[in-house]
RNA sequence: GGGGGAGUGGCGGAAUUGGCAGACGCGCAUGACUUAGGAUCAUGUCUCGUAAGAGGUGAGGGUUCGAGUCCCUCCUUCCCCA
């Protein structure tokens, strides 16, 4: 070796990127003559400290973004900041730091740390959602849909957050708790902001125009819960009516008692004096209740009867009315048919309070009686006790694919006592927040009580900044007099609207924001929009599957039907691209990642000595065992080898596998793996190797599984560090190689290794240039075949997001080109061909080292602006292949034969192996089958022949 | 309870329409070079077997010349919905 410079990738990256930085490389302009292609990452929260998990998504992205880029298209990659939210609010709370402040410093920080991902982010394009001049547009988008009635001011039960001091959208609220800090939501009716979010309902159950994972789709399509049945209206024996939603109008003869929700507004009306005491008490009762609790399968039942009487239509029976709180006011109309031998919660609520159970759905072969019945019946079977429908078969499917309820539907609507419907479970979309950090609603209240909306020219209405946070609660804009005292149209004083808008509302434009985040007239620029529109590849996490991606689609609908992109479509179609279709889905293409979760951590093994108090242990003394030794008696123990510590009354041998405070839980290896409580007092004497002097309690490390990263449990991975250890190259080229992008996983660096040395090896195969002389020319054909075939792989697998076997692929290249450059067979210009298009190939995966390379070579500056090398099927072509030769499917043996080889050929080479013949034994095969190879030269495509036994 | 994924070496993970299971790496082993090796190079590395060979993708069955891949039953696990 020479004194040739070793692989120093910190110098060279920052190098290209301030170089890329300086000359606009990524600078994305419209371009009618070229093809377009817009890549879009989901924008992050910015938290203040950008993590693995934001590098695992965002740098694959990149690379695909930059390979279509390398293929000829004009690519789009934004970046930006979803800025709003209740973080900023909270440090704004804690630490005496104001939202915009603490957000806008957070930003500045993480601008950096993307920055060394060396993506091709254009940050002319940068968005910030909390920037006025992005929320003057959530206002106006906001104005827009209250002006065609998409927005509208309502009262109904929401989800109250006690801990947040805020109002929360369902999609928000997990197993009745808030999905931020995981506190109790209580149900309140209020007075609150909604967009018409069901308008959309059926629209958005249609996936057919765009590629959206399967697992998204069946999300998103459960949770808009289209159920197809039939509006009923029942009478009360006073002559009141309601109605009631069923998608089972089949069981309506079976129904003996009606359920309210306990707020349903009739209660009060039919509930009689006897009752009047049972039901308000009852009342009071559900409003302590969740959701989840009430309405939870298994659930003990309870409810109250009201002392009134309903009408069923169908057949004139009397009815009685109870309340119960596993019927939710908010779900179809608050009110439920109860049918107990078709439902088994109406089963269970009749079976506890002794009411009547009438079969009217029963198979074939059964007779049920309703007094014997063990479970409700909601499966197909033919209709009994049921007038003149008797007899007619219920197939078990739902809505008009059901003969028996499109029978009753169509009766029903004949004789006026019902109509056919369609439900939804999906509610509108509640987008008022009770905080300061978010988009304002440009709303006011004159002094007479009427709403106003802020004329356009006023926006955006600005949050004000005059406002102490420390140690409040509740909503800063109320209490901001600069904020809340306003003049209506008239000069006449009025109140703002103190409501911000849901998050959601910011990150449901940002891709359109991106497009022209400086523009003044309009939300985007139209002659933008027609060129980019829409994102033709969008990639983020699964965990916004029922929120963001489903708010987004909504939105786009909105705005598509209100023409907010007319403008844009005409210059589509000026412009030759038919704008048809292009414009009623935001994202065409979606794929998710995976996420990377905290690597496992053992415990520490200790040796504990004390004495037993109770049923637990006071240690005296705590020892940890160096960790090879912990290993061998984990692994004795794991064996069912006897360990050097025998069991002891007043010894604990065992990993640490839970510690709080002071208390240790053990899995005890003397007592099999029992858990053993230890106490560990002030007194106890504490050792653990390699950390001399004395110890504490709190140096005892426990047991961690595998789950996501977060502060406090101390398994955050660092991506600075990271990169400073390694350089971006090899943190993206890892974080591509080492995980099933897909699905993510624990961290690990062990295999790091590898991608270091890859780059290393490549760093050195390029720099130690070519050797003298005129090479080998069936070496170079090699090679040029290897390259191909490369060429081939890598493409497929970016197009795929398969990025481990992109890279997988060009470590192979790597691999087959390095011998012979060493040896000298691949030499002058058959070598730089050869390391020219590896750099290529390596280049939208390793940006900076490729580059540094490329003008090493004396290459014409930026690599990332040539074309992807073109894959030609006859250079990849091998001209001999391996013919397999099998036993009943099993290979035993191979001959070497020419590529495309006919099928009489092959056999007859087949069968004249040894291993053919030892096998045959002078026997005849009883079949000989011959499958051709596939072209391409990937493993497995070779052909074949199986000789059948 | 319903719906949908997933289960492959010591580890991360590969395997178009069914067609050589374990690509590519990590780790490990042996050897070489070295003052040294946690550098580099070479070779090996699914299991059993000295070998010829046999077996092998959560378990069991089936279809097929041939099954990780398709079908049935079951187990484990993750996600979504209740």
């Amino acid at each position: 070796m020479d004194d040739r410079e070793k692989y120093t990738p910190g110098a060279i990256e920052s190098k290209w990127q301030e170089r890329w930085q300086e000359d606009g490389l990524y600078r994305s302009k419209v371009d009618w003559s070229r093809p377009k292609h817009y890549a879009l990452t989901m924008l992050p929260y910015p938290s203040g400290d950008l993590h693995i998990g934001h590098w695992f998504a965002m740098t694959p992205s990149d690379a695909r973004a930059r390979w279509m880029r390398m293929r000829g298209y004009n690519v789009l990659f934004p970046m930006g900041f979803d800025a709003f939210g209740l973080p900023a609010e909270n440090a704004a709370v804690q630490r005496g730091v104001h939202p915009a402040r603490w957000t806008w410093a957070n930003i500045e920080r993480m601008r950096g740390q993307l920055r060394t991902m060396g993506a091709m982010f254009d940050w002319e394009r940068e968005a910030v959602s909390c920037d006025p001049s992005y929320y003057r547009w959530t206002e106006w988008f906001f104005k827009q849909f209250f002006e065609n009635d998409l927005a509208y001011r309502g009262e109904a039960l929401v989800n109250w957050s006690d801990a947040l001091q805020t109002v929360l959208a369902n999609e928000q609220v997990i197993d009745g708790k808030d999905e931020r800090l995981g506190q109790p939501v209580v149900q309140k009716m209020m007075t609150q902001w909604f967009f018409r979010y069901r308008r959309y309902a059926d629209e958005m159950l249609n996936f057919e125009n765009i590629d959206w994972p399967e697992k998204i789709q069946a999300m998103q399509t459960n949770w808009i819960g289209r159920s197809e049945g039939a509006r009923v209206t029942f009478h009360t024996e006073q002559g009141t009516s309601f109605d009631i939603f069923t998608t089972r109008p089949d069981t309506l003869w079976g129904v003996t008692f009606m359920v309210l929700s306990p707020e349903h507004p009739l209660v009060q009306k039919v509930t009689t004096p006897a009752q009047q005491a049972a039901v308000e008490a009852y009342i009071e009762y559900s409003a302590t209740q969740t959701e989840i609790e009430r309405t939870a399968e298994g659930k003990d039942k309870t409810g109250v009867f009201t002392g009134g009487y309903a009408v069923n239509p169908v057949n004139g029976a009397h009815i009685p009315i109870w309340i119960a709180d596993y019927v939710m006011i908010t779900y179809g109309t608050g009110a439920i048919m109860a049918v107990p031998a078709g439902d088994q919660r109406d089963f269970e609520f009749a079976r506890k309070f002794g009411l009547e159970i009438v079969p009217v759905i029963q198979p074939e072969d059964e007779s049920f009686d309703g007094s014997t019945m063990e479970v409700a019946h909601a499966g197909a079977g033919y209709m009994v006790n049921s007038g003149q429908f008797d007899g007619t078969y219920s197939n078990g499917e739902k809505g008009r694919k059901n003969p028996a309820i499109s029978e009753v539907i169509d009766w029903l609507e004949a004789n006026g006592y019902g109509k056919e419907e369609v439900n939804y479970r999906l509610r509108d979309w509640l987008i008022s927040r009770q905080r300061y950090w978010g988009s304002p609603i440009p709303v006011i209240y004159t002094e007479d009580g009427q709403m106003e909306v802020v004329p356009d020219q006023q926006l955006p209405v600005v949050l004000p900044e005059d406002i102490d946070f420390q140690g409040m609660t509740g909503n800063p804009l109320g209490r901001s007099s600069s904020f809340l005292n306003t003049t209506d149209h008239k000069g006449r004083p009025a109140r703002r609207e103190t409501d911000t808008m849901d998050t959601f509302m910011c990150s449901s434009w940002y891709h359109l924001r991106y497009l022209s985040p400086r523009y003044q007239e309009a939300p985007f620029d139209p002659e933008e929009a027609a060129y980019w529109l829409p994102v033709d590849v969008y990639t983020g996490g699964t965990e916004h599957a029922t929120m963001h991606l489903l708010y987004t689609r909504w939105f786009n609908k909105a705005i598509r039907d209100l023409g907010v992109f007319d403008e844009a479509a005409q210059l589509m179609a000026q412009n030759g691209r038919n704008p048809e279709m292009l414009l009623d889905e935001p994202m065409l293409l979606l794929r998710n990642q995976g996420q990377v979760l905290g690597a496992e951590r053992n415990g520490d093994v200790v040796v504990v000595t004390g004495g037993r108090e109770g049923g637990k242990m006071v240690a005296r003394r705590v020892e940890a065992l160096p960790p090879e030794d912990a290993r061998t008696l984990e692994r004795l123990a794991a064996s069912g080898e006897s360990i050097p510590y025998p069991r002891e009354q007043n010894r604990i041998v065992g990993e640490i596998v839970k510690r709080t405070e002071n208390l240790l839980t053990i899995a005890d290896l003397t007592r099999s793996g029992e858990l053993q409580p230890v106490e560990v007092p002030e007194s106890a004497q504490i050792v653990i190797p390699g950390i001399p002097g004395p110890n504490t309690v709190n140096q005892l490390r426990h047991h961690l599984e595998i789950q996501r990263m977060s502060k406090s449990k101390g398994n955050v991975v660092n991506p600075d560090d990271l990169v400073g250890a390694y350089g971006a190259d090899t943190v993206r080229a890892y974080l591509m190689f080492g995980f099933d992008w897909g699905k993510g996983g624990p961290w690990n660096d062990d295999n790091i290794q590898g991608v270091v040395r890859w780059l290393n090896e490549v760093w050195d195969m390029v720099t130690a240039g070519s050797v003298e002389g005129a090479g080998d020319p069936e070496a170079a054909r090699h090679a040029e075949r290897k390259l191909h075939q490369a060429i081939k792989k890598v493409s497929d697998s970016l197009e795929n997001f398969s990025f481990n076997t992109a890279v997988a692929a060009l470590m192979s290249l790597k691999n087959e080109l390095r011998p012979l450059a060493r040896e000298g067979k691949l030499a002058g210009e058959a070598w730089a061909e050869a390391m020219r298009d590896m750099l290529l190939l390596m280049a939208p995966i390793t940006p900076h080292i490729t580059e540094e390379l490329w003008a090493l070579m004396g290459l014409p500056y930026s690599i990332h602006q040539q074309a992807w090398p073109v894959y030609d099927a006859d250079k990849a072509a091998e001209s001999m292949t391996t013919l397999v030769v099998m036993k009943n499917g099993k290979p035993i043996d191979w001959v070497a034969v020419p590529v495309g080889i006919g099928e009489a050929d092959a056999k007859e080479a087949a069968l004249a192996t040894d291993g053919a013949k030892r096998i045959l034994n002078d026997g005849a095969p009883k079949r000989v089958i011959f499958i051709a190879g596939r072209a391409g030269g990937a493993a497995g495509a070779e052909p074949k022949v199986n000789i059948v036994l």
